[in-house]
RNA sequence: GCCGAUGUAGCUCAGUUGGCCAGAGCAGCUGAUUUGUAAUCAGCUGGUCGGGGGUUCGAAUCCCUCCAUCGGCUCCA
């Protein structure tokens, strides 16, 4: 007998040789058929594998990270057996389980468009309802090489040749066999809804350099009625995308004759924009920051210098035309170039340091025209920039301090769903960065201690570091779930060698200081673009370029709601009327609609009683208040708005 | 940049297999109405059908090309 042991500790023995599908059901009929997954020792392992040895096992259902990823990888199976079925002679590259679904890529003898979707849905459906079992079969790698070269495929021949000899298996369903490490579910049947969400192009390996296959991407559900709900949750995210509120509050919009991806600010998006970059500068400016200003250009000596030129080519900076053929400006890219320059400019003692420049900086970059999205993507923008220049035994603290303004800012803003993640240098490529491995191996450290010491819950990527240093970048969901970077702390040894920066220490040598680079928001573009997508334009009081509009009930009352909106704005209430020759009902339905926190109603009793009648966005009617009354109450909640921490 | 899709009035969208001066709702303008918590009524204005080229007796509709947008890929200092 082999003894089995569960989560919970407790153990059983069965015969050698158990699948995991009859332990599941020697527990509960129930369990057999909601398990999807299994793990045996940590490892992932196939309900229907036996199991020979025993050892710690574990379930895994819908509702389990293990269980969706098998689901889902056994249904990008049935994709693709629904497509050799529709096209003969298709070759396959990959097809794992995404966070959302799975896809799989393919070179069609034919091309695939959208139309077709609907056939191969429903092709899958019919191999779903067969309730075929995925069989797993290890073979040799002569074995594996042998079948793909026979079948043609191209990229499963390249795969292959990858893997080591006794690690290789294929799993079967139907008429359909996969090179595929697995596990998948038992059977088919537990497929019940499928949607292909979309078709797209992708490069074999990731590569641009490869050929471009066709992706296909599905999702598919247990029941029917989660595809439903999905589709609807879909439906609500595209509603809160922040380019279709940012064209309906009137916040930006772009213009081709000005240039794609130049974002153009409109007075509501301004005022909002402006009003995060003074609650940022007043955060900053507590923490011993100093606002400077530098120039949108530079020559280009300056980023051979940084080591920018060299890294990004030509390509991506802009150059100015000047009537001096000898000169060559260039619009920057960045702005720690200027802030290296801005230090050097007098002597600085041990005693100065840390120096902390601060700059809204807008930097131009010529992004590729297909990478372009929204305001999350641009050509143009403004960082929210900072450079702290500190002595190596500053580091740490100074890096922990620009922690805790981030957070602040998160804190105040309600981002509550952020990853923190650790972004290193890329573990095997290590041409695509400058300077000594000891150098890199101190920023490294002092990153990771610092989250640590802050007690963040990181994760790390490799590959993710700047050229210069390691990051530790805040990424954040839009609506529809796709991750952007926005706060990013940087350390950074090489531009300071580079730019030969110094300080004269405690004992009259010159040393050389460590350079934060840093941006809470990342750029107030994309800052703003998640900010949308997260309030559905909704925006905290403290932000929202229009907290209140007083309706008139009728003409009779326009000069009432005059005095009322000058009250307010004595009071620091940012307030305008809505005098249009239309129903109350109108107005507010108006109102609403442009997400305006607070409306105040006055006609004849209001003017009588100098009240307001408040209705407050989404709630309805709150009853009436003095003018005073009110506008403390609103500039109460300001407070407590951006005074998160107590 | 690459693959695919889309582009009709300020906005959201109709426009059958190419065929009368290209339509609707909202917004805007004019007038009536003077309104009590999510759309008052009537009239009017507004479009190089993304740009350019071609096929045709005839093109929003078919073809080519360029531009922009959207979904991905790649990239992201």
């Amino acid at each position: 007998m082999i003894k089995i042991t569960f989560p919970d500790g407790n153990q059983r023995e069965y015969n050698p040789g158990t699948t995991g599908l009859e332990i599941a059901e020697s527990i509960s009929p129930r369990l057999a058929q909601d398990v999807l997954a299994m793990s045996v020792d940590g490892k992932l392992w196939d309900l229907r594998r036996p199991i020979e040895s025993g050892g710690a096992i574990q379930f895994f259902k819908w509702d389990d990270r293990q269980g969706k990823e098998t689901f889902w990888h056994s249904s990008s199976h049935l994709l693709a057996e629904a497509l050799e079925e529709l096209y003969p002679g298709i070759k396959f590259g990959i097809g794992p389980s995404i966070e959302n679904g799975f896809y799989y890529d393919v070179d069609s003898p034919v091309p695939i468009t959208e139309a077709d979707l609907p056939a191969i849905e429903k092709k899958i459906m019919e191999l779903a309802q067969k309730k075929t079992p995925f069989c797993r079969r290890e073979v040799s790698k002569q074995e594996a090489m042998d079948t793909y070269t026979k079948k043609g495929d191209q990229y499963k021949t390249e795969l292959i040749g990858d893997l080591e000899d006794g690690t290789i298996s294929f799993y079967s369903h139907g008429n359909f066999t996969d090179l595929c490490r697995g596990p998948h579910l038992p059977d088919s049947g537990a497929v019940k809804a499928v949607k292909l969400t979309s078709i797209a192009g992708a490069y074999w390996r990731g590569s641009e350099k490869n050929k471009m296959l066709t992706r296909i991407y599905g999702i598919t559900f247990p029941k029917k009625s989660m595809l439903d709900e999905y589709l609807a949750m879909l439906e609500e995210a595209k509603k809160r995308d922040h380019r279709k509120i940012g064209k309906e509050l009137e916040l930006f919009f772009f213009s081709q004759r000005v240039g794609q991806g130049l974002p153009m600010w409109l007075p509501k998006g301004a005022a909002l924009r402006e009003r995060l970059e003074n609650f940022l500068r007043s955060v900053q400016k507590g923490h011993g920051y100093e606002q400077v200003i530098t120039p949108h250009i530079g020559m280009k000596d300056l980023y051979v210098t940084s080591g920018h030129y060299a890294k990004y080519g030509k390509d991506s900076f802009q150059p100015i035309h000047t009537p001096d053929p000898g000169e060559e400006f260039l619009l920057k890219p960045m702005n720690c170039p200027h802030h290296c320059e801005m230090y050097k400019y007098k002597p600085r003692s041990y005693k100065d340091l840390p120096v902390r420049f601060a700059e809204f900086g807008t930097v131009y970059r010529y992004e590729m025209s297909g990478e372009l999205h929204g305001l999350t993507r641009v050509r143009g923008f403004t960082q929210d920039d900072a450079h702290l220049f500190c002595r190596p035994d500053q580091l740490k603290d100074e890096f922990k301090k620009v922690i805790d303004i981030v957070l602040y800012i998160f804190k105040t803003l309600d981002f509550k769903d952020y990853t923190a993640q650790i972004s290193l240098r890329d573990q095997v490529d290590r041409e695509k960065y400058i300077g000594s491995d000891e150098n890199w191996e101190k920023a490294e450290q002092a990153i990771i201690e610092a989250a640590e010491e802050k007690g963040l819950n990181t994760v790390v990527e490799y590959g993710e570091a700047a050229f210069y240093g390691p990051k530790l970048d805040f990424m954040v969901k839009d609506a529809l779930g796709r991750k952007w970077q926005l706060g990013t702390i940087q350390v950074d040894y090489n531009l300071p060698e580079r730019f030969d920066l110094t300080y004269i220490g405690a004992d009259d040598k010159l040393h050389r200081p460590v350079m934060i680079h840093r941006a809470p928001f990342g750029s107030m573009e994309r800052f703003v673009a998640v900010l949308i997508e997260h309030t559905a334009g909704k925006f905290p009081l403290w932000l929202t370029p229009e907290q209140v509009v007083v309706l008139p009930i009728s003409e009779k009352f326009n000069d009432y709601a005059g005095q009322v909106v000058k009250a307010l704005d004595e009071a620091g209430v940012r307030a305008q009327t809505d005098v249009r020759n239309e129903k109350i009902g109108r107005k507010i339905r108006d109102n609403e609609l442009k997400r305006i926190p607070y409306l105040l109603i006055v006609g004849e009793k209001e003017e009588q009683d100098g009240t307001v009648s408040v209705r407050l966005q989404g709630e309805g009617d709150k009853g009436s208040m003095s003018v005073a009354e009110f506008a403390a109450m609103i500039n109460d909640k300001v407070k407590q708005e951006i005074n998160p921490i107590q």
